[in-house]
RNA sequence: GCCCCUGUAGCCCAAUGGCAGAGGCAGACGACUUAAAAUCGUCCAAGUGUGGGUUCGACCCCCACCGGGGGCACCA
């Protein structure tokens, strides 16, 4: 057996240490260091840590144990996103308070992530579930409400069958419930919102800031959600109707193409058009028809259009034509103003319906491509309008603007854009939640709970009927929900539903800097020092959720003076999946590899090792390309450096050898510039270099005595602290240290060491190499232009003929071109 | 259907427009060993998905196509 250390042991060993040590605890408010602000995405307390979280975590630990070595005083907190469904449906299964499961969970998870040397400072913990961390949800709920940006309406919601609640619009994938997979169905419901859509121009434009500091793909899918487009409203008359219809369109130009106008079969308007005509019965029967399809059936694109003459009529303002008036639901009532002009020819949707419906078709803009009444393909490109009156012969964005201008200036129509994003609903039917802090009275309507008496807490659940039938559970506890009216004293009833818990996570990253404070959400000063947060690493999978939410909420929270900044997340780090098989580790999909298992296999380091080394951060790991008992080896094999190093502690790295000095200090620039860029498989190959190059000093070079060694094996060590802490920490004490490796410092880097004394020189003909010569790096342009010239290999090749151009970039090459 | 990302040794992945290979896995061989494991050392392999273009020079920039991944999708 070769000299290694016992994984296990040495883990036990040091985890009592470090709680003595507790190298992460932030500084506090006179701490002279520059702040970080590292946060990892909190986790959901549902069972063990698995592989995902050991990716996240690890390279979160990464960064943030670099910034503590590069000097600075890092803030790297954690906390559990503890409300929310699954612990609500564990509590019906075994009949007790989902805080029971909750924070079994949390407790194994933390004891988890303590041995996995998650470098968190445990002194800023939060619990969304604690009274004192959602007693301020409530609070934020309350000042957004008096702002006018807390409203309930009614309206069809999305709603899940199977975990018989309402759910927002970003919470539907494809029609099925992103929590369950089940179809989702429409229900008509009196509903809490938030009203993100006052932000959407702010959310879309202020996310320049991110640019090229939140990944790419991120900023696409908000911008796609947002999904702004600009256009116009314009005003139909209806005949036998005393106002005009307004309907939404990004392509005024085509408006002379316009052979019909649809409104929504769902909107007020259709109804309102259809009643006491002689179609009105055949109108009901096919809004009911609609009602009962499926969102899955409505979102089919390869549906056959379906909808109802409703025997009415528009004038079309460009040419007072009279267009007829259908009712279908390829129209939605909630985008626009839940009515179009279709332009059969220029729009796809619009022709399908027209060609069912056997409605004409009139081209407006010439293109080269075939006619679409025939080929039944729209053409909506651009091109000459035609057959429109005093636009022909213009382009389509010079005919928007004309005809924008003609019909505002008669006041018949205005520019204006549309934005995809819904307001955000917010009301859970269930109970384990932050319950809404509005008391319903009979004579006063919705009246705040007052500040004084937040927190509402949570009905005890024994009190109440968690079992899902469709209703809030908290409005089977009698003794919670019957309150007296704050403002007239009389019986009154507390609001009975629950926030979406991504409410809870759109500020607990303000919470962090002040859970010690029972009297404020969070303090100003706390924030000011701290936020916005300077690195946020967590998965993909929250990049139009949590991460808009957290932007809506800071400038909501800007805006009330309550925070100094308008984006809460300077830069964002995406790690990738961990996959098996092709599909994700992780508990709602099955753990496919334990990680219980892994560690005890391969030690704690060997796992942070795999995760970090494994490839670029953002990219999904596949676990049957890891070898973790090759990071046990490597790991081991840097460790034994640290036996082999003779000189003691302290002594002038500057006698040491000049050829290992020079590798020692290549690699530590390599490596911080590699972590800086997130290239932590990069950094790793750099380590994995100097050990190598450093093996073979002791072996075959310098020797062990050498001070050089000593200085490349701390640099080792201290590289180490942020990947594999427990390897790191044997090591510096095997070094002759004190603990803790993880505040050494980093090495100072002399950059002296970084320039070669030679370096290979290539000499190219026709950009193909010729020969390579060794030269100095400071070797000028006209003296390796001789040099190549003169060369024996770039002389016969040349023969007698001259070149025709030379191009020198010392030291690196010359290129001759003939 | 629209938009984005991606394609480098058997595999995972590196390469400011300038020598295609840093690192690892797997494999082969050797040293140590009675032997094996462990360890140490040596070696092995692709011309960068395909076809064009720009350039003195392209894995890198541009265009098209093919394969893989992702996002959006009746939002007018």
């Amino acid at each position: 057996m070769h000299e290694a250390y016992d994984i296990h042991h040495v883990q036990e060993k040091w985890l009592p240490i470090w709680d003595e040590i507790a190298p992460f605890r932030s500084g506090k408010k006179d701490d002279p260091r520059p702040k970080k602000y590292v946060l990892d995405m909190f986790p959901y307390p549902s069972g063990d840590l698995h592989m995902g979280h050991a990716e996240a975590y690890a390279l979160g630990d990464v960064i943030a144990r670099y910034w503590v070595q590069k000097g600075f005083n890092v803030m790297h907190p954690i906390g559990w996103d503890a409300f929310g469904l699954p612990a609500e449906n564990a509590a019906i299964k075994r009949n007790e308070d989902p805080s029971i499961w909750t924070y079994e969970n949390i407790n194994t998870q933390r004891a988890s992530m303590r041995r996995y040397a998650c470098s968190f400072d445990w002194d800023r913990v939060l619990y969304t579930c604690d009274p004192t961390y959602y007693r301020w949800n409530q609070w934020i709920f309350l000042k957004l409400y008096e702002k006018g940006l807390a409203y309930r309406k009614d309206s069809a919601v999305n709603w899940c069958p199977d975990c018989q609640t309402v759910l927002a619009n970003e919470q539907v994938v494809a029609g099925l419930c992103e929590r369950c997979d089940n179809p989702v169905t429409k229900k008509k419901l009196n509903q809490w919102y938030f009203k993100i859509t006052d932000y959407t121009e702010r959310l879309l434009k202020d996310m320049e800031q991110l640019e090229g500091k939140w990944p790419e793909k991120v900023l696409t899918m908000q911008r796609n959600w947002i999904g702004k487009s600009t256009g116009a409203e314009v005003k139909f008359e209806i005949e036998g109707r005393a106002e005009p219809v307004v309907i939404y369109t990004t392509r005024p130009d085509t408006l002379y193409g316009a052979t019909f106008m649809v409104v929504a079969v769902d909107s007020e308007l259709a109804r309102e058009l259809a009643s006491g005509t002689s179609i009105e019965s055949d109108f009901n029967k096919y809004f009911d028809s609609v009602k009962a399809a499926s969102d899955i059936d409505r979102l089919s694109t390869e549906r056959p259009k379906s909808g109802i003459f409703l025997k009415r009529y528009a004038i079309n303002p460009v040419n007072g034509e009279r267009i007829p008036i259908w009712a279908s639901d390829y129209v939605l009532a909630d985008y626009g103003t839940g009515a179009i002009m279709a332009v059969p020819a220029h729009d796809q949707r619009d022709l399908d319906f027209a060609r069912a419906m056997k409605l004409p078709v009139r081209v407006v803009v010439a293109t080269e491509a075939d006619d679409p009444a025939v080929s039944g393909v729209a053409t909506d490109g651009d091109g000459k309008l035609i057959n429109s009156g005093s636009l022909n012969g213009l382009s389509t964005s010079e005919a928007i603007k004309k005809v924008i201008s003609e019909l505002e200036a008669k006041g018949l129509a205005k520019a204006t854009s549309n934005f995809r994003l819904r307001d955000w609903l917010i009301s859970r039917q269930r109970y384990w939640g932050t319950p809404i802090p509005i008391i319903h009275c009979e004579k006063c309507g919705e009246v705040p709970v007052p500040l004084e008496q937040l927190p509402v807490k949570l009905p005890d659940s024994k009190s109440v009927d968690l079992k899902p039938k469709g209703s809030s559970p908290l409005a089977t506890a009698k003794d919670w929900v019957n309150v007296n009216c704050p403002k007239c004293g009389a019986m009154a009833m507390r609001d009975t539903d629950t926030m979406d818990t991504f409410v809870d996570s759109s500020w607990y990253f303000l919470r962090y800097t002040s859970v010690d404070k029972d009297d404020r959400a969070f303090d100003l000063d706390e924030v000011k020092t701290w936020l916005p947060v300077d690195q946020y690493v967590g998965g993909v999978t929250h990049a139009i959720l949590h991460l808009l939410y957290s932007r809506f909420f800071t400038k909501a929270l800007f805006d009330m003076g309550m925070v100094d900044f308008n984006e809460p997340f300077t830069r964002l780090l995406n790690q990738g999946m961990v996959i098996m098989d092709g599909s994700a580790m992780s508990k709602s999909r099955g753990n496919l590899v334990r990680l219980s298992d892994e560690l005890e296999r391969h030690g704690v380091d060997a796992i942070r090792l795999s995760m970090v080394f494994a490839g670029p951060p953002e990219d999904d790991i596949d676990w049957a390309d890891v070898s973790p008992s090759g990071s046990v080896k490597f790991l081991n094999r840097a460790w034994r450096l640290s036996g082999d190093v003779t000189s003691k502690v302290g002594v002038d790295f500057q006698t040491g050898d000049i050829a290992l000095r020079k590798v020692t200090h290549k690699a530590l620039h390599d490596i911080s510039f590699a972590i800086e860029s997130f290239r932590f498989n990069v950094a790793v190959a750099r380590v994995m270099e100097l050990v190598n190059a450093t093996r073979k000093a002791i072996d075959s070079g310098c020797g062990g005595p050498d001070p050089a060694v000593r200085e490349a094996t701390e640099t080792v060590a201290i590289a180490l602290s942020l990947i594999a802490p427990y390897t790191a920490e044997e090591m510096w004490e095997r070094l002759g240290h004190k603990p803790s490796v993880a505040l050494a410092g980093w090495p100072k880097l002399d950059e002296s060491l970084l320039t070669e004394e030679a370096v290979t020189a290539i000499f190219q003909i026709n950009g193909k190499i010729k020969s390579r010569v060794e030269v100095s790096p400071t070797i000028s342009d006209s003296e390796l232009e001789a040099m190549a010239l003169a060369d024996q290999g770039v002389k016969s090749e040349l023969g007698s003929t001259a070149p025709k151009k030379v191009i020198t970039k010392a030291p690196k090459f010359v290129n001759i071109v003939l």
